[in-house]
DNA sequence: TATTGTTATACTCTATAACTATA
DNA sequence: TATAGTTATAGAGTATAACAATA
């Protein structure tokens, strides 16, 4: 007989199940496999595809400023951007002397689409997995613990 | 002037943020940093303060099944395990032949219930960002993301 | 003087494979 | 045959310091 039928409680103890804090970070964990598992099948990672909404969305932005948008040390973007440029997604702009701006190839522009619809996909099957009564309360929640 | 009053848009238009789970991972991310840093005041990292926690509330666990429980694969437990033990906090109770119980030592203990203070203080102040009309929903709707 | 882009580097966390000893 | 504990190792991701060039 199973052990963790509705009759028996669970094998393990686990007293950090009533935290909301840690219950945050559970379902951070487990939600961002499952949109990682999904962009990989687009040849992209998490932060490949945030890059690319976000240079869709501003054209001409620099990496620096990407960086503090995503809170992303400014000498971690070079690789990422590399790997970006590399791929023939997203093309540097020169905007002065000093500063590059960054814009999307048409490829580039071909493989945000795909994404945001990724991301979308994986936003719906997020909510609903959340009881009806719930679901409208959880955006408002987070942005107040971060925004 | 500032482009960042309510009459100017921001400096950077982020399409991520009416995304669901793109803020679950920010807020994760942020309120992780908030509860690092409260811990780092024990000497300990969040995932000591969970082992704590999780050998209190099952005396004799085995490390396996703290891996199971939170999702570390074994051969990361060895290292982790070795630290809080290094430190005196917890000891290894030989089951039998192949399996070792995990107990706290009695500064285990000790660390454990200042942890577990530590720990109530950051999930209160967490709480009291929530406006308090989305608050009661935020772990329902977490649990129903990863439990 | 502050900022941008960059290089180099170190550290932490995580994933994988393999091995042994025991249940 | 499956599981517990362990070792070794490789790969991400992240943090820090420093530098040159430009705003």
């Amino acid at each position: 007989m199973s052990n963790n039928n509705r009759y028996a409680p669970p094998t393990m103890r686990d007293p950090l199940t009533r935290y909301p804090g840690y219950a945050l970070r559970r379902a951070a964990n487990a939600t961002a496999a499952d949109l990682a598992a999904r962009l990989a099948l687009l040849g992209l990672k998490q932060v490949d595809a945030t890059i690319l909404l976000l240079v869709d969305a501003n054209p001409d932005v620099t990496a620096s400023a990407i960086g503090r948008q995503l809170d992303i040390q400014r000498a971690n973007m070079v690789p990422l951007l590399k790997r970006l440029e590399d791929a023939g997604l997203i093309a540097r702009n020169p905007l002065d002397g000093k500063s590059q701006g960054l814009v999307l190839t048409d490829a580039g522009r071909a493989t945000m689409e795909q994404a945001r619809g990724v991301i979308e996909a994986f936003e719906a099957s997020l909510l609903a997995r959340i009881p009806a009564q719930h679901r409208d309360h959880l955006l408002p929640a987070l942005d107040a613990l971060w925004r």
